[in-house]
RNA sequence: GCAGAGAUGGCGGAGUGGUCGAACGCGCACGACUCGAAAUCGUGUUACGGGCAACUGUACGGGGGUUCGAAUCCCUCUCUCUGCGCCA
């Protein structure tokens, strides 16, 4: 959500960001907002005018009583009660043009930065920098589901039994790799300085619809049934959703925060869970990372953020680049982003692991997360988020990258710690 | 889960129908004193919105109601504390 000044002083500014974005169809609604935001400030002053009327007869009145002028209190009373119809039918006008406005600024897209490339979806996006060559495999990689298969470290018949599509069970070697990547990661992040959380796993649903639009929320969330909770998408909702109505102290910025959490989505929508294998799924875990920063910092926050997957995933050998997402593609709420993606030598192309967000002071608008600045003020802070790592989906590109001739999977030295000391898992016969 | 008490500014805490956006204290900012500091004294200090401005509106956990008028009364939800019960 932006700030409804900058509508105010520059539409064409905030049009032209839509154009950038190929979303012309959204165009009238700047307008829009214009002329309501201009109705609902007429409509307010005359009520703000009646209600200091209202206040005054109040005062007199409570004066005139105790001097016992009994007729001329009620007759101020009659006055006054006239103008509460038309307060109140003020009240309900102001709140139906406040709540088209909102619909409509939420629509509006958050003003992208400059340097983000010009492109219609996502096959404009743009390749940045790669990360360790990806030498040829001599030999054929197999589906990441075989590899697993083949190790021992999946059961997918049992969990379509008990839980439905969309799920698994991860087991021995491959369920304690998937710890040790999460515990490795986590302790990455802590030595990095960031502070590390487990939030809860269930939110409100004023905690949602402060994160998320109505459409992502049916497509994502999962309610949990005769409460008013609902199962996180990922962890940021609940990271985020704790500073919500906050002024922070300038002196605890930046937050830089790492969180662990399971994430389940429905997946409903463009995709569902039409992939055989773990790289779609309704339940997975995930570490993250959140920034909050001041407004001058968070460009900074967000390569150093990006950076740090980078790191973490050429620590453990595992081929990366960065894919800058161009503007056609990028979520309303975003300013700029990226994903990092690691290298699948079987399908000899890079994909997704890991996104990276800066969001500028929308999402802190949005939820009213502040910070009191030296200036005396109160300004929104900048929110940032970035995965650490997924583990399911990064396994894929682990098994695969790792994977040895004999079937055996290398386990890099940094996770050996995590594993007992164990520098390989061997296929089961 | 049951019963009772409670939720007020950055914090503590008064206020139980009108003159309360809110005493007092802490904290913070500025100033005085000082070579400098501490202590002390003085001044200022809730947030959000409308208006060029004077000024003005709203908000006392959230929502609704009673009233000319609500921090104050009623309903409801959430949370906290105390006691009892239950339980990893």
């Amino acid at each position: 959500m932006i700030d409804i000044n900058l509508i105010r002083e520059n539409p064409q500014l905030v049009k032209d960001n839509i154009k950038k974005k190929f979303q012309d169809y959204k165009l009238p609604l700047v307008d829009e907002v214009i002329e309501l935001d201009k109705k609902k400030r007429e409509i307010q002053s005359e009520g703000d005018r009646l209600r200091a009327q209202r206040n005054t007869l109040a005062k007199q009145i409570g004066v005139l009583m105790r001097e016992g002028k009994k007729d001329e209190a009620e007759e101020a009373k009659l006055t006054s009660k006239n103008n509460n119809d038309r307060i109140a039918q003020i009240e309900v006008e102001t709140a139906e043009l406040e709540e088209k406005i909102k619909k409509n600024m939420m629509a509006i897209p958050n003003i992208i930065a400059d340097d983000v490339p010009l492109g219609k979806d996502d096959s404009c996006n743009v390749e940045g920098k790669k990360y360790l060559e990806h030498a040829e495999k001599p030999f054929e990689v197999p589906y990441h589901l075989d590899i697993l298969e083949s190790l021992g470290g999946i059961d997918l018949d049992s969990a379509r039994r008990t839980s439905g599509n969309g799920f698994y069970y991860l087991t021995g070697d491959i369920a304690r790799l998937h710890s040790a990547v999460l515990s490795y990661a986590r302790d990455f992040m802590i030595d990095k300085g960031f502070t590390y959380c487990i939030p809860p796993y269930m939110i409100r649903s004023d905690v949602v619809s402060g994160v998320m639009s109505f459409e992502e929320m049916d497509g994502m969330m999962y309610k949990i049934e005769g409460e008013d909770l609902y199962l996180i998408g990922t962890s940021e909702h609940s990271m985020i959703g704790r500073f919500m109505g906050n002024i922070l102290p300038e002196t605890s910025l930046p937050q830089t925060l790492t969180s662990y959490s399971p994430c389940f989505r429905k997946e409903k929508g463009a995709h569902g869970i039409e992939e055989r294998g773990i790289y779609r799924i309704h339940q997975f875990e995930k570490q993250e990372m959140i920034v909050l920063c001041k407004p001058e910092e968070s460009d900074y926050w967000y390569e150093k953020l990006w950076n740090y997957t980078v790191e973490l995933f050429v620590s453990m050998q595992i081929p990366v680049r960065q894919l800058i997402c161009c503007s056609g593609d990028l979520a309303d709420l975003k300013y700029k982003s990226c994903d990092i993606e690691a290298w699948s030598p079987r399908q000899k192309k890079y994909f997704e692991v890991g996104s990276c967000s800066n969001l500028t002071d929308a999402q802190a608008r949005r939820l009213g997360i502040r910070y009191k600045a030296s200036s005396g003020k109160n300004e929104f802070v900048h929110t940032l988020n970035n995965t650490v790592v997924a583990p399911p989906r990064m396994l894929i590109a682990f098994l695969e990258n790792h994977l040895q001739p004999d079937g055996s999977v290398n386990i890099p030295p940094v996770l050996r710690p995590y594993m007992g000391g164990k520098d390989k898992i061997v296929p089961k016969k």
